[in-house]
DNA sequence: CCCGATATTGGATACGTTTTCATGCATCTC
DNA sequence: GAGATGCATGAAAACGTATCCAATATCGGG
């Protein structure tokens, strides 16, 4: 019953050598081939694991990353979360997760933890805008956003899929369908996006059928139907989260609006149930998994020279939700 | 830039007091009214926060609450580790997330990374049977099973949903339909849904209808796409779970088997797109986040008188998979 | 007025590790 | 052979905190 863990101490002891030894030993520090394999037959024997605690306390800091997303229920967050943790894993490093809700005072508030656990490598998927982040750097927290940025924050790295080609790919096969007035309907922290969007739509571009929520699935509904009804003369509609395209197939279901006769769509993200769906849905795909992995990876490189960032492809995934626009719309 | 944290030593020095005093003072103990607001005031003058590391050196155990699941992929997890989370958060504890795989290994390989780090309390929906737990718990790592629980481990305290009870109301609802030929589609680790399927069924059950896939997307795919195709006199099918859902919806579209009209199906736990789907999804509802956060209140009450258990309600939310057992099925 | 009880306080210690530094020893160079 | 060089090694010093313990101050009762 009193099964202490072995500490360093009783390593060094029953292999008769110096604690420092030892650990050099398991750090992989210089030591004579015979006292090495001595340390390693007894802590095997003990079944000795260092303490993370000590080495923490002595290096001034915890091991294992900081994980900080909107929603971790998001299937997108969450394939970016699973990205993260394989990386990780294989570098037997923890994972801290801590979730925003988009909510930079939330997000602050995690920071904290974070910083009062000791954690200094952070892959965030960033809610604050601006000054938010300021405080947090200074604290020395080795950052890498992934997802999205921080407007004013480009020393940062980040992982991103690539939103300004996804959207010009999306937009051209809109409009290659002879679609004209399209619209956008965003979430919080895209405007990357946004941006895409009106700049290769141009002269086409229509401000009123652009409209972003807030995070939630309510105001996603809520901002997908009052589009909906106040222009019924729209035809295609860019959908730029699975929220926003779960929260469109819902709203046009309700308003009777079949896709994709009287409306195309298109998602950003492929999640399972866009081929449930039925039509089911064309999307851009984005490769959340990887941008997870690549985001832990660079910051677990750290120290060496940063570079600027990753910028990973999205895919075009042509199913049944889009139309050419030939039969013109049911006026209702 | 040289902005060192200011540990428990500066506070005491510049407050004029010992650093015993402000450890009481910051950890609720004993202390005079005035002494107490002077550390109070200049601790948060030089922005003191105790560093959790030399804290968890001292107590010898990491706060914080490790999560084991088998994959933050999917929604349903996703839920219960957001329960966590929420209750987490109002503990001011850090959430250290390990997925598993439904594998007994990488379970086993993830805990001893949580007890490396000197985490004691766990929340997990523990995918190892049996044996594997046992070192574990001897290792004093307190422990809370959630949505599920492991064989011959009944003394650890476990957060589920009422499996049986939802079964049953399956069941009842199938067979009141006039369904007669069930085949139940199970996962890994649903020993008690199993169980209770073959309880409720009694004589009508047929072990060939009941078919259990590993934990990936193509197992379940196979298991479901085999049971169609192998006995196509089945009339409706009970999914123990999400993935296994959403492998039937799609395998019924490939082998061309209309919901509700040749087949009726009832999926455990109720996800957005259930209701996207068409026909949309009857399901039984699991209070999936409610699991997550009673279990990790659980674990952090921890130490007091260990209730044996949760048991939460689930609920049938009908919808349009089920259909009344009139049409007898094409016979393709 | 004195004594015991109680409340408040600070010094010291230990938690388990990594890392610096000095020491001893062997080998190498001239 | 003497000094220089290199390597393996262990003692010791942090890292920042919580807690034990003794010491002091305060108070009430006899």
């Amino acid at each position: 019953m009193n099964m202490r863990r072995a500490t360093i101490r009783d390593v060094a002891e029953a292999a008769g050598v110096g604690v420092a030894t030892v650990s050099r030993v398991l750090s992989g520090g210089s030591a004579s081939p015979e006292t090495r394999e001595r340390v390693l037959t007894i802590a095997a024997q003990l079944d000795y694991r260092p303490s993370a605690l000590g080495r923490n306390l002595r290096q001034r800091r915890s091991g294992g990353i900081g994980l900080l997303l909107p929603d971790i229920t998001d299937t997108f967050y969450g394939r970016v979360a699973d990205g993260v943790l394989a990386c990780a894993r294989s570098a037997g490093e923890p994972v801290i997760l801590g979730t925003t809700g988009d909510d930079p005072e939330r997000e602050a508030e995690a920071i904290g933890v974070l910083l009062e656990q000791g954690v200094d490598r952070l892959v965030a998927i960033p809610s604050g805008d601006g000054e938010s982040w300021a405080p947090t750097l200074r604290a020395g927290l080795n950052t890498v956003f992934a997802h999205r940025t921080s407007a004013g924050y480009d020393d940062i790295p980040a992982v991103l899929a690539d939103d300004r080609a996804g959207v010009r790919t999306a937009l051209d096969y809109l409009t290659g369908l002879g679609h004209r007035r399209i619209a956008y309907l965003g979430g919080p922290g895209q405007a990357q996006r946004l941006t895409a969007f009106r700049q290769v739509l141009g002269p086409l571009v229509d401000e009123e059928l652009i409209v972003v929520a807030r995070g939630s699935r309510d105001s996603a509904y809520a901002a997908a139907a009052g589009l909906f009804q106040h222009r019924p003369d729209l035809t295609a509609v860019l959908a730029g989260g699975n929220l926003l395209g779960e929260a469109a197939v819902l709203a046009a279901r309700e308003l009777d609006l079949r896709l994709p006769r009287d409306m195309s769509l298109i998602m950003f993200d492929d999640v399972p149930w866009a081929e449930l769906c039925s039509p089911s849905l064309t999307v851009i795909a984005q490769p959340a998994q990887d941008i997870g992995y690549r985001a832990a990876e660079l910051v677990l490189r750290g120290g060496g020279r940063r570079p600027r960032g990753v910028l990973l492809p999205t895919e075009l995934i042509v199913r049944g939700s889009c139309a050419a626009r030939g039969t013109s719309r049911s006026p209702r």
